[in-house]
DNA sequence: GATTGCTATGAAACCGGTTCCAGTCTATTT
DNA sequence: AAATAGACTGGAACCGGTTTCATAGCAATC
């Protein structure tokens, strides 16, 4: 009867994107208001009408606007996700988790970079707010803990992979000093003394809490550490190589080492490869996060398993928990010894 | 003089996300539509408005809102990225250097997965759609070109890490024929005639092209083909150990492998490991991809590098571009061959 | 039968920008 | 000096929803 309608009736190709709420009001013969409320379900609708306006969606293909629905109501149904983009299969993997725990929340996650560098995190996040997110997840980062307190009280905040002074509440995070301990009691069992530590990034508070864990089973253990041991690392594959090649090229012995992260274990390993020595026989390693590639290293890294995506996961279902204002008590993330082969026990 | 102002010089902190156009306006003393001509570059607008309007800006720390800008111009200065979360470091890789082809560009990514699953991927673009993105790029993924010719109609389009026939002005992608080409060509230099070959995903394009390269070295060889020297695998770790094991059991003998991705290439030296056969005293081996682990695979890896970091940056920048209706020509991506330490020259 | 209370619904205001249109003011042309 | 063109600028319409508010309709209450 309208002209619209007449032309749309030509060819369904010829609607694209013109598609109104006032267009489903017409075609419904109600008003926009009530078509808001069936789509909002913000108020009893008759049923007649209900199904008119149902069907006029289905017939038109109607799709809301995103950006008038955000300018009036001031939601967006988007989340921000702040990652690391350093290209660690750690923190992808927490990301693909948190997109996965997503799914089927009609949230739409909008990513930003921080690289690990304080400026640029603070900028991205400030994209984000600018862009009206619902929620915001931070995933690691070098930001400072007064910061993020202060955005706490802007939005809906969750921080992953990363422990928070006084945001405890919202911190998901697996315990890292818990991962250094698992490392070494589990070298310790089987006997080894002489224990190398590979160190990560220096002052990553992940890094830290793993060598404080170290340290702690040492000295659970009777023992006391050996300075000598433990070599500043960065997380990296050449790390690892640097730290082993240190190690014997002044002559200090171990038996065994314990890597800050899998990569680091990889480049120590292929260090010990180059000088003929052969693990597990002569050298032991263990790695911390169990990556894919662990278990086909050669021979398969015993590792302590962090469980990443469970937390990517976690995350982001604590997250939209808290902007319902609802509870949610995510599952405990506890870090799980993976025996493989690459650890011996040690006889002299 | 105006009461919001008195409030506002009361404490900076009550401001909070209340600036809009309208406050600049008066505290300039000018219209909104002057200050959106000086934010936008719309129109020449007089040097003294022009600093009063900047000032004003400064000094309430306005922030446009983006639903409003949206809503309005019809634009969102966002990009949907349809990637494929399937945890391959490969795909990982070019998602980051997607980010960063974005950076300063004023667009903001919106990622969404497919999963490789043909209706997710679908299912994915429309929430794209319906958020309005002003440019899409899809990272690889299962959905059928025509699909994709129809989403071209509807806005600006961009593949990355697959080709697409009839698409061919925005794929953005290495040569994957060429990819296997140049593994097999380095193994036949080396004097390998007995070449396995493990393949990738079964109708992966990706993984087909490569052994289309590999079938193309071993003719011009003048060799031709032993279908028992091909495996179908996954592009997983375990189909490489799986491929390897199968060779053995079967007594099926050879003397290189080319692996369809680093991946499989691990797992098929950890399978040769078991079986005490060295690499490449006994066996030479050959990856795809060169992911970060390569290099510290013991011995270091061999492999065909893909440039899958400047891949993304490439695509996001060409799809800046196509938006911009601006003649974007990104630089070649070649596959280049990564000579390590997994090759020998094969010598009977 | 008049009053009260509730439900369902439409009209209109509002969210915060962009942009068209018309009008003012100044500089240039004839 | 009058006419004309061009540069700026403000007012108002518009983008497409949500939400408040007022009212019509109807059943229940006294």
């Amino acid at each position: 009867m309208i002209n619209r309608e007449t032309h749309q009736s030509r060819s369904a190709e010829t609607v694209r994107d013109g598609v109104t709420i006032d267009d489903i009001a017409k075609r419904a013969n109600v008003s926009k208001s009530t078509v808001s409320r069936v789509l909002n379900g913000t108020a009893v609708v008759n049923e007649q009408k209900r199904s008119a306006v149902h069907q006029a969606i289905a017939e038109l293909d109607y799709k809301p606007n995103v950006f008038a629905q955000g300018l009036a109501s001031g939601k967006s149904m988007t989340l921000g996700i702040l990652t690391q983009n350093i290209g660690s299969p750690f923190y992808d993997t927490i990301a693909q988790g948190a997109i996965e725990g997503l799914a089927g929340s009609g949230y739409t996650p909008i990513f930003v970079d921080g690289r690990w560098e304080h400026a640029r995190e603070a900028a991205a996040i400030e994209t984000l707010i600018s862009r009206k997110v619902d929620g915001l997840l931070v995933v690691g980062g070098d930001i400072d803990a007064s910061e993020l307190q202060s955005y706490k009280t802007q939005l809906p905040l969750i921080v992953a992979a990363r422990d928070i002074e006084g945001l405890e509440e919202q911190c998901v995070s697996v315990n890292n000093k818990q991962i250094g301990y698992l490392a070494t009691k589990h070298l310790l069992e089987q006997r080894h003394t002489r224990i190398a530590f590979i160190h990560g990034i220096e002052g990553h508070p992940d890094a830290q809490n793993r060598f404080v864990g170290h340290v702690e089973a040492i000295q659970e253990a009777g023992l006391s550490l050996s300075y000598e041991l433990v070599y500043q690392g960065d997380f990296s594959g050449h790390a690892g190589l640097m730290a082993i090649n240190y190690f014997l090229d002044q002559g200090i012995c171990f038996s065994a080492i314990v890597a800050a992260n899998d990569m680091v274990a990889f480049g120590a390993r292929l260090a010990l490869y180059r000088r003929g020595i052969r693990v597990p026989d002569d050298v032991s390693i263990i790695g911390c996060d169990d990556q894919a590639e662990a278990a086909f290293m050669t021979p398969p890294l015993t590792t302590v398993r962090q469980p990443s995506y469970e937390m990517g996961v976690a995350a982001s279902k604590a997250l939209i928990a808290l902007i319902g204002k609802k509870n949610y008590k995510w599952p405990a993330l506890n870090p799980e010894l993976q025996i493989r082969e690459s650890v011996k026990r040690f006889t002299s």
